[in-house]
DNA sequence: CGATTTTGACCCGCGC
DNA sequence: GCGCGGGTCAAAATCG
């Protein structure tokens, strides 16, 4: 299971410009590890050109690498979904002990070009009534809403869900096509937040979390979290707003901790020194196991998106390994004991035959089917 | 008892 | 126009 020796966390991360038509890629590593001697600062990354050649000099990447991100060429609205997994490039971390992350296209990333169809208005405000069984919606079909800014990483873990200092509920979960694995919808809790997310598991590896955040949260982090990142950073390591943080990448990058710019960090190590915040954290609450994950993960993915409202990437994807740390099932185990739900007899249900969401139950015995 | 999760139905864009 | 599939709604169930 968990190494707890090495707290390594690696970052690639993939700059997507589709401007000049052939959107020029990059795929950018943020290793603390000083055996990969593709190391290379994160700063100077971002200051480069989006030229995968001399990313590739950089960090020694081969060409092929790119096809990780396969799902950026060609794909001015149409993406790859998540079920459209289909590009079976793997690629292997250079890096010691971890991770192998094989995935194809970004999967969770987006699929869907920009459909209009969010924010349905809920109650139907008047229309003339009729079939108000839903949110009939009342929008003007002419302007398609502007899609918010999104982008996601992937992260292994065994939990799905990954604490990120943010409050979320859960307000849907749909079958991906092709994956025995759910996509989860969650939303921020935070009134007047339009911030979502969504958490599937990687098909092609399962050991793999794909999260895709949507929007902006326009609040500080919660204090109340359990386990919260709030107040272990400074202030401005937590602003919510791009508009209060840096105002370059290179700067941000500078207040991320030292083990990702220190190009002396000792590999496999970087738990030791450094890393001051964390391991006080570590201390205070020694049981919250997932640190390692939330933390490096928080601040990146605040990282990339004011990258992304900095520059005019339309598209970034952003994957995040770590190695495993703790077994922590965040399975809710139904009850036997309750009754089953009953059917409401003031709802109908028309069963059109289209399979739509999928329980959990039904996941769970395709999966043990298939092991 | 309020907050959150579960989960079938509904909505809607898109491809054929 | 139809059907597929992603995304969302919302009532009931469950949790804390």
């Amino acid at each position: 299971m968990s190494d707890h020796e090495f707290r390594d966390f690696y970052y690639q991360a993939a700059f997507h410009n589709d401007q000049q038509g052939v959107g020029e890629t990059g795929m950018y590593r943020v290793s603390s590890s000083l055996q990969d001697p593709s190391y290379m600062s994160f700063t100077d990354c971002l200051h480069s050109s989006m030229d995968y050649g001399s990313l590739e000099k950089a960090f020694g990447l081969s060409p092929s690498s790119s096809e990780v991100f396969s799902s950026v060429e060609g794909n001015q609205t149409k993406q790859v979904g998540a079920g459209d997994l289909g590009g079976n490039t793997s690629e292997v971390m250079t890096t010691p002990n971890s991770s192998v992350s094989s995935s194809s296209s970004e999967a969770g990333c987006e699929e869907d070009s920009d459909k209009s169809k969010k924010d349905r208005q809920p109650k139907g405000s008047e229309d003339g009534g009729e079939s108000s069984k839903k949110g009939n919606k009342a929008k003007k079909k002419g302007e398609k809403k502007q899609r918010e800014p999104r982008f996601a990483f992937m992260t292994k873990s065994e939990v799905d869900h990954l604490e990120d200092g943010y409050r979320w509920r859960k307000y849907g979960q749909k079958a991906v096509k092709n994956s025995p694995y759910p996509r989860s919808y969650y939303r921020c809790t935070t009134q007047k937040c339009t911030v979502k997310k969504r958490v599937e598991r990687s098909f092609q590896d399962p050991s793999v979390v794909i999260t895709t955040y949507e929007g902006q949260h326009n609040h500080p982090l919660p204090t109340t979290l359990r386990g919260s990142a709030a107040g272990l950073f400074p202030p401005s390591m937590l602003t919510p707003s791009p508009l209060a943080g840096p105002s370059f990448p290179h700067e941000l990058f500078m207040q991320m901790p030292h083990h990702m710019n220190n190009q002396a960090g000792s590999a496999g190590s970087m738990f030791a020194e450094s890393f001051s915040p964390f391991q006080q954290y570590h201390h205070q609450v020694p049981d919250y196991g997932l640190l390692q994950d939330i933390v490096p993960s928080r601040l990146f993915t605040d990282f990339v998106q004011r990258v992304a409202l900095k520059t005019n990437f339309k598209e970034i994807h952003v994957r995040i390994l770590t190695p495993k740390t703790e077994s922590k099932i965040a399975t809710r185990k139904p009850n036997p004991t309750t009754a089953p739900r009953q059917q409401q007899p003031w709802r109908e249900r028309k069963n059109k035959g289209r399979a739509k969401t999928t329980s959990y139950r039904t996941l769970f015995s395709i999966l043990q089917a298939s092991c």
